[in-house]
DNA sequence: AACCGCATCAACCGCGACACG
DNA sequence: CCGTGTCGCGGTTGATGCGGT
């Protein structure tokens, strides 16, 4: 038995809209709004049309003051950078870019976005390793016998050198193989940036635990190294403190770092964490305030920071917690054949 | 002209979260 | 506490356009 359809497939229309159609819902919107049901705006306005589908035509193109294409430099920066620290939650980085929709930032991620930071990764590279073989070759001029010792360019890496947090992961992979102690209950990346500043000091000497309150420690301290990784990508936003950010808040004495629903304490250099459920990465959908929702709906001013739609996220997730891990539980009663989650591991698997 | 491969992006799908009776 | 309907999100698909051969 499979899960109910939303609306019946059979009499809805799909594919493209017809201009139509798009005047239909857009004037019958503007006019009286969304009313709160989705599912049930296409048969009051007489649209063969699935409620989900006109939600989506509106919030991704008829809602008014949005734009396409013609990303500029900045916005490239700012998606890379968010992109960096919480992954593809593409609805909180579209709320960061007032006119664009998650859809739209999505598409431009995967399809150009990606692509050109590739190409910048491989042209820094390359021109490492002409560095690297110039100077071989002045060395090699100036000591005749001296050799190179072998393997000091066993592995290019993967992000741009120059930043601390570059080779991280291939210089942890090396190191220590078991990373999923460090990652436990920490979002992927965050930990990957951290563990990346860490190894770049190249301190093999320390154990797992010193590394992992280390880790910790830097992550309250630190975590805005990640917003660097794109340097030289572009003219960087000049002052970082625009940009949303999981900067640590002082609360209760207490220096917290939010994760989304997770919080992590970072006291005298233990940490521990709280949170809700026991994945790596927790949810963090309802953090910022979609800029989706529209204007009629409109909850909270659409443009706020990171760490107000953190806070705004902690104060009504204390109130629905209990409620959810139910529902949780239930859905996941309903859905046992789940398929794996992969949490953002961004900085590796770009 | 026909075909192919690739890029783009609107639209769809399924799932977890949420709200409510 | 439970059942059910809806919302919002992120991943994926498929139609379309375009350039190259």
């Amino acid at each position: 038995m499979g899960r109910a359809p939303c609306c019946d497939k059979a009499n809805v229309k799909r594919g493209p809209w017809s201009p139509e159609e798009d005047s239909k819902l857009k004037s019958y919107i503007e006019e009286h709004g969304t009313g709160g049901n989705w599912i049930a705006l296409p048969q009051k306005i007489g649209l063969k049309r699935c409620g989900k589908s006109c939600r989506l035509r509106w919030l991704n193109y008829l809602r008014p003051n949005i734009r396409h294409g013609g990303f500029s430099e900045e916005e490239d920066n700012i998606i890379c950078s968010l992109y960096v620290i919480i992954g593809s939650r593409w609805s909180i980085i579209a709320a960061q870019l007032p006119g664009r929709t998650d859809n739209d930032i999505k598409n431009y991620w995967n399809t150009k976005l990606k692509k050109k930071l590739l190409e910048k990764q491989r042209n820094e590279q390359q021109a490492q390793a002409r560095q690297v073989c110039s100077l071989k070759q002045e060395k090699k001029r100036e000591t005749e016998n001296l050799m190179l010792p072998m393997g000091v360019i066993t592995q290019t890496p993967y992000w741009p050198q120059q930043h601390p947090m570059a080779n991280a992961s291939i210089q942890y992979s090396d190191l220590n193989s078991n990373q999923t102690s460090l990652t436990k209950n920490f979002p992927n990346n965050i930990v990957t940036a951290t563990m990346n500043s860490q190894y770049s000091s190249c301190d093999t000497s320390m154990t797992q635990d010193q590394l992992y309150t280390s880790t910790m420690n830097m992550v309250a301290t630190d975590t805005c190294h990640a917003l660097n990784v794109f340097q030289g990508f572009g003219n960087f936003p000049s002052d970082l403190s625009e940009l949303p950010c999981v900067n640590p808040q002082q609360i209760d004495g207490i220096t917290r770092v939010f994760y989304g629903s997770e919080s992590m304490n970072v006291v005298n250099g233990s940490t521990n964490t709280t949170s809700t459920e026991n994945t790596s990465w927790g949810d963090i959908s309802s953090l910022g305030y979609s800029p989706l929702v529209s204007d009629h709906e409109q909850r909270l001013p659409q443009h706020v920071t990171f760490e107000e739609s953190t806070y705004f996220a902690m104060q009504t997730s204390r109130n629905t917690r209990n409620r959810n891990d139910r529902g949780r539980s239930r859905n996941r009663d309903r859905n046992r054949n789940l398929k794996p989650c992969l949490g953002p591991s961004i900085g590796i698997l770009i």
